[in-house]
DNA sequence: CATTAATGGAACACACATGTTCCGTTCGAG
DNA sequence: CTCGAACGGAACATGTGTGTTCCATTAATG
């Protein structure tokens, strides 16, 4: 018997996903708001995360996992590099609250787990000096700056979303199109 | 005698100056780090505004004067479209936490404040219109987004500054080349 | 069917932010 | 100097989130 049960995992992906859900929203949320998105005892969220913080670093290594994974179906090493950025963009973008998320709760913004360079970091940053190099990507721009707008810009698009009412095709839209203006050399 | 002496216009103002400062960097302070911070009583803070709703009201005010100053100062009506967004970029990045403050303090995001358009928006969306009608800036790109576009752009310079130790000359010039020519027709 | 894992809910102690009252002290205008 | 405005601090009541314990119930497994 692995010391996972079926029925543990799934409950420990729907306090994850309700968490990631409610917080997005509102950061101050109460654990027993996660609880009743979850559809879930206030006292199970205890027994899967014994503190607060211990649920939310799960969630930020939940987040890592997918932004690995939308990394690479992204394929950056193939074809031009702003086409590459497009797609990566797309991806990214997918992930919708996972996103806003990072940038809504505080206690994310110096969480342990950014401070180390993952793999999907890498890979965009050599995605952009492949660019530069190539003379697809504006050269005076530092690489480190463009990964930062890319993640502001993709936050901006879901704003534009939320408070705007725009629809989240039109959104990514504009979003790709100001984005790949803006590092195209 | 005015009701207003000049002890109490000082104190309120280091109140609100102090609340900025700590409330930009961490959203969850307490208005007993706000009275430090401020170098106040905490009972004090509560004779200005009785309850933390008040002091967020008041600080939101006081953030909509300073950009409607700094509207003001980039004489946005003036110059070709792209240089008169790029001053008011310039006049926009130095109101420095009061910018910051606005993104990372919950209370703000559906603040009433923000629903009436103010004539700093109305000045900005025209100069938008008038690039695009004269063929500088991008009719492909709708003048909300990119009025969204600026804010977070603005945000992701301030951000960049903090959490890479970025100039905050070089992190706004960088800011200001992808701005431009994220919009430029 | 029987046993065990998994859950829900009540109850509790604890910590902390908030808002208020009261009183002594300090500062500044007249 | 004097008087009143402004302030600081202690104390208190209140509300709320957190973490824990305990017990009854339900679901899954063999």
């Amino acid at each position: 018997m692995t010391a996972e049960t079926k029925a543990r995992v799934r409950t420990r992906r729907a306090i994850l996903d309700a968490a990631v859900s409610v917080l997005a929203k509102n950061p101050a949320a109460s654990l027993a708001d996660v609880a009743a998105a979850a559809a879930v005892g206030r006292t199970t969220i205890h027994r899967y995360f014994a503190e607060r913080s211990d649920l939310l670093t799960a969630i930020g290594a939940d987040v890592l996992d997918k932004i690995a994974a939308a990394t690479d179906r992204s394929r950056l090493a193939e074809g031009p590099a702003l086409e590459a950025v497009a797609r990566l963009c797309s991806e990214y973008f997918d992930l919708g609250e996972n996103l806003t998320l990072v940038f809504n709760v505080p206690e994310f913004w110096d969480w342990e787990g950014w401070e180390q360079e993952t793999a999907a970091d890498r890979a965009l940053i050599d995605l952009v000096q492949r660019g530069q190099a190539a003379g697809e990507i504006d050269r005076a721009l530092d690489p480190v700056w463009i990964q930062h707008l890319i993640w502001c810009m993709l936050y901006a698009a879901w704003s534009h979303v939320h408070t705007n009412g725009a629809s989240k095709h039109e959104s990514l839209t504009q979003c790709l199109r100001s984005l790949t203006k803006a590092i195209a050399a």
